[in-house]
DNA sequence: CTATAGGGTTGGAAAAGTCAACTCTCTCTG
DNA sequence: CAGAGAGAGTTGACTTTTCCAACCCTATAG
């Protein structure tokens, strides 16, 4: 309409598919090869209810399959489409930015979760 | 510590400083150039009260910058930090995949840049 | 005297998110 | 065979956010 209020722009749409909580975690997940409902409830610690949603709109939105697995109890697991693996510049940029200014809960040992784990702490003010 | 349940991980981290709703078009704002109060709320289409919570936010985390631009009627506007302009890349990054997955649909009319969008191909640019 | 810009704050309704518990179907272990 | 999981959700009560419209205050322009 005339006012046009809020931009068009592809961020937006982009945010209007990712951008509810949880949905980039999920995504991250299925990056990593977690395909089970239960394991990403637990990995990213979305509540399952919310889950159960985020994987519906994500799969609306083209970006996740369902595919089944199993027959007879119908099981299921997740994966992402061509659109899905191409978020991985959006999980990439948003590491190393999380990696460079918002480094902190990054406890745990292993393969925490963006690539190698250099643990470097005191990235803060990046003073070594 | 205990179970473990969410995995320590830095797109984590970035996403609980950038990932509420409205925060990352905040930043898309800031990183035109628009930098006063009206205008945001205006390109973004955020409710005021919910921007000055998400400004107030991102200020604290070190992404955005409150500065007085007049005095009497006192004025702020809102700048990016240097952590705030390393945002640039995940906002790339978002818009290529917007533009490529979640477009079409605001061509014509629409003004919401994205509500929910059918999808019904694109023909332009790939053929068919 | 009114209007507009600018940067918010307030209060209440509507929508989303959270949590714990429960379902249902198998399979595995003792 | 009984009981304990795994796996993928669903359900209902409850809490938190969002949304919206209206209001405040200062100051300049007409």
């Amino acid at each position: 309409m005339a006012e046009s209020s809020p931009r068009p722009c592809t961020v937006a749409a982009a945010l209007n598919v990712l951008g509810e909580k949880w949905s980039l975690l999920v995504i991250r997940e299925l990056a990593f090869r977690v395909h089970r409902f239960d394991a990403i409830a637990k990995n990213t610690g979305a509540p399952r209810d919310i889950l159960t949603s985020r994987l519906r709109r994500l799969e609306a939105a083209g970006v996740v399959e369902r595919r089944q697995y199993h027959d007879h109890p119908v099981r299921f697991e997740y994966h992402l489409t061509e659109a899905g693996n191409e978020l991985r510049p959006v999980l990439l940029s948003l590491a190393q930015w999380g990696e460079r200014w918002a480094a902190e809960a990054t406890v745990a040992f292993t393969h925490s979760c963006g690539e190698d784990l250099d643990l470097v702490h005191t990235c803060r003010a990046c003073g070594e």
